[in-house]
DNA sequence: CCTACCGATCGGTAGG
DNA sequence: CCTACCGATCGGTAGG
């Protein structure tokens, strides 16, 4: 038994190691800016021997980019979930996504952005599992009183941009994360 | 004279030809997604003959995006300039700048946003390029009498990635780049 | 996990 | 503008 879990911790944390590396890269220089050879030299390892651990670029691809989502979605929730007004929950959904994804080594969101990057069969399962992402920020915007001149479907799509792009921008040692969601949160309050 | 000038305009079409064909490829399927025998394809051409027009695909690019944002920066500061009001202004530059971006065969604003995709010493020169751009906005924010809780640089940063993000989300047949520019314009106007 | 290789594709060039 | 090619690099595989 302790003999077989340690086989099997040893090929997964392995595995794991190689995911993490290639998260970096891919989150660094991009889809296509990252080759397999990239990878495995990060690794320790030929690229070639990397086909023992994953299947193909595309689908450890997928993989990085729906588990980072699965993670963002599960912190962001919380923190919404933690909050009590309607735009509470707003500012603490903000804060929450700007945090992950302005985190120093954050994975996720500089995947989200290079979808015209990737291979038609790839971009389809990142923007189906982006889209249901979206929903948790679709559910937030609904509950808000905006005034009736706001159309809402624009709201959340410059919202959800809004949030995206900052890390094109964000320069760590100015604002922090928190302070900059504080920002966009304020600027998109419109009380009806 | 006519001989020569034909010959000029002969040759000079061509290569507009060609540069109009590769900054629709380009916008697209961005910089590394071109290929020069894409570009040639398009043209009618093998992708070796292009180098008799064009020095290099990095000088091309340079070329392409630069060319695009001097457009869009006269028509932009046009609009601007013919706006009396601070706010006014704000809503004149962003109604300019996403009626450039969202045409419908808009070459302007998808190159701005595969700076991850490019060269090293291609990015430092679209990067400059874009800086210049951005004061214009700079300047219309620095007019705006803004509540002191809003951070202008903050500010300004959230506009820009707004209005160049829209592209992304953007779908004709709903509202038209206009309307939604009124609408980014409205969600910035806080008053002081 | 490596050696050794595949077919494909890339930007670019020589020479006409 | 084409033919013909260069060296480099890509994702991926066979076989050990």
């Amino acid at each position: 038994m302790s003999k077989q879990a340690g086989s099997e911790d040893g090929v997964r944390s392995r595995r794991d190691e190689i995911l993490a590396v290639a998260a970096q890269l891919f989150a660094r220089k991009g889809y296509r800016g990252t080759s397999m050879r990239d990878i495995g030299e990060a690794s320790g390892v030929l690229g070639g021997s990397l086909y023992h651990h994953i299947k193909s670029k595309d689908a450890l691809f997928v993989e990085l980019h729906n588990g980072a989502l699965d993670a963002a979605e599960a912190r962001i929730a919380a923190a919404v979930a933690a909050a009590a007004g309607p735009w509470d929950r707003l500012e603490a959904g903000c804060v929450a996504l700007l945090e992950v994804q302005l985190a120093p080594d954050s994975l996720t969101m500089p995947m989200m952005n290079d979808f015209r990057e990737v291979p038609d069969e790839v971009r389809a399962q990142l923007v189906a599992r982006r889209d249901r992402f979206e929903q948790l920020f679709r559910a937030i915007v609904d509950d808000l009183p905006l005034p009736a001149a706001i159309d809402r479907s624009i709201y959340r799509n410059l919202l959800l941009s809004q949030l995206n792009a900052a890390a094109d921008w964000f320069r760590p040692g100015r604002l922090t994360p928190r302070e900059i969601a504080e920002q966009v949160a304020r600027l998109f309050r419109h009380e009806g």
